[in-house]
DNA sequence: CCTCGTAGGTGTATGCCGTACGCCAAAACT
DNA sequence: AGTTTTGGCGTACGGCATACACCTACGAGG
C-alpha cells in the first residue's frame, strides 16, 4: 500500500479497507497505529534483510558455492569482515530502496524491530572477527548504523524533493551549490558505498590483508 | 513550545492560542503547517548555529583572542582544518540539543533552512582549505552530514525510549545486548565526537600536521 | 473629507485522523 | 447445552489542517 499510495495513505481506515474490513477490526489484532507501524517495518525489512541471516544458518544452501559469490550469505570469515561488513551496510540499503515510503517508519521503529536487531547483531559479528574489543566495536556500531541511517535518509530526501524543479540554493553557497550539483548527477548506490568504506577506513578496518593491527 | 509541551503539542490551533489568535489568523503569515515548521528550524537552529558564521565575518570581536579560545569562530585557517570540522560538527549537535525536541523538523527541513545551508557551506569552506577537490569534497559532505543526521537521530531517539524501563533486548542478541549497555553508559558527547573523529580519519583528514597527502 | 482597497482577524464548515465504548454473531471448548 | 472466546460492526468524540466567506480598522488617493 505505502508503495502504491505513499506514507501519507497509510491510515486504520485504508488498511482495513484494504482488507474488506470496518477499521475497529484492526484493533482486535493490534494495540494502536504505533504497533501496525511496526509490523510494516518488519514486513519491509525483513523480506530482505533475513536473506543473510538465514542462509547463514541454513545448511540446506551449498556454503561452498555461495559464500565464494555473495560475502552476506557466507557463515565463514575467509571473506573478510570488510568485505562482509560492507555488503551488509548496503543490504539495508537495498532493504530500504525497495520500499523507500517506508524509510520515516523504519527509522522510527528499528529499536523494536526484530530484523533490523538481527542485522545490528550480524554487523557486531563481522566487527568481532575483525578482532575489534567490545568497547571498540559498540563505538562501530554506532558509527556506521549513524552512517546508514542519515545517508538513507538524504538519499530519501533528495528523491521526494527532485519532484517539483529544485530548491534553488542562493548563490551565497557557491561550494555547497556545487557540491549539490555533483550529488545530483552521481549514481546513489555509489556515494553510499563511498562513505560506507570511509566510516570503515575511519574505523581502521582498511582494505588490507585483515585485522592486522589489533 | 515544543521545549515545554513536546513536538506532538505544535499544531496550528497550540500556535494561535499561544498568540491569543483564533488559528485561522495564521495563515495570513504562512501557507500552510509545512511553512511554519520551517520557521520553526530556522528559529532554532539559527541562534547556536549562527553563532559561528556571524563572528567570523565580524570585525567586531578581536580574533586574536577568539581564535585561540573557540576554533569555531575563528576565520583564520592556522587552527587546521580537523579541529574546525570538528567543532562546526558538535556545534550542530549542540544547536539541536538545545530543542531536542525539534530534531524530526530539522531532518525534514534541513534542506530549506538557511542557517543549516549555511552550516554546510562553512563545512564546505573547512573542507577546501584542507586540501580536497570539489569531487571529494562532496563525498565528504555527503559522509558528514550524513553521520550528523543518524548519530542525532540515534541520540534522540535513546533519550526517548529510555522512559518505559528498556526494550529489552532478547538474549538471542548478545553482542548487541552488550553493546546497547555499553552505549547507555557513556557520554552520549563523547560517543558523538568519537564518532565524528572516526568519519574524519576515514577522510583521510588525520590529526597529523595537515593536508600533506593532497 | 470621504472613499476604498487592503491587511489582519474571525466564524463556520468539511473531511480527514486515531480510537474509546458497547453490541452482536459465530465458533470453540466444557 | 451452555459458556467463553474470537472476530467484527456501528457509533461517537475530540483533534487536526484548511477552504471559504465575512467583518473591521486603517492608510492612501481622489
Amino acid at each position: 500500500m505505502i508503495d502504491r499510495d505513499g506514507l501519507p495513505a497509510l491510515s486504520m481506515r485504508t488498511v482495513a479497507a484494504e482488507l474488506d474490513r470496518r477499521t475497529m477490526a484492526l484493533y482486535r489484532y493490534v494495540e494502536d497505529r504505533e504497533e501496525l507501524e511496526c509490523l510494516v517495518v518488519d514486513l519491509a525489512l525483513g523480506g530482505v534483510l533475513d536473506r543473510a541471516v538465514d542462509s547463514a544458518a541454513d545448511p540446506a544452501v551449498d556454503p561452498a558455492v555461495d559464500s565464494a559469490v555473495d560475502p552476506v550469505r557466507s557463515a565463514v570469515p575467509s571473506a573478510g569482515p570488510r568485505v562482509r561488513l560492507l555488503a551488509l551496510l548496503e543490504l539495508m540499503r537495498e532493504a530500504v530502496g525497495a520500499h523507500p515510503g517506508v524509510l520515516p517508519l523504519a527509522v522510527r521503529h528499528h529499536g523494536g524491530c526484530p530484523p533490523a536487531l538481527r542485522w545490528r547483531e550480524r554487523l557486531l559479528e563481522a566487527l568481532a572477527d575483525a578482532g575489534l574489543d567490545a568497547p571498540r566495536r559498540a563505538a562501530a556500531l554506532h558509527a556506521l548504523v549513524s552512517y546508514v541511517i542519515g545517508a538513507l535518509e538524504l538519499e530519501h530526501q533528495a528523491a521526494v524533493a527532485a519532484a517539483p524543479g529544485g530548491a534553488s540554493v542562493p548563490e551565497t553557497f557557491p561550494l555547497l551549490a556545487a557540491a549539490l550539483a555533483a550529488r545530483a548527477t552521481a549514481d546513489p548506490a555509489q556515494a553510499f558505498a563511498d562513505g560506507a568504506r570511509t566510516v570503515l577506513d575511519g574505523l581502521g578496518l582498511g582494505p588490507g590483508p585483515g585485522p592486522g593491527l589489533g
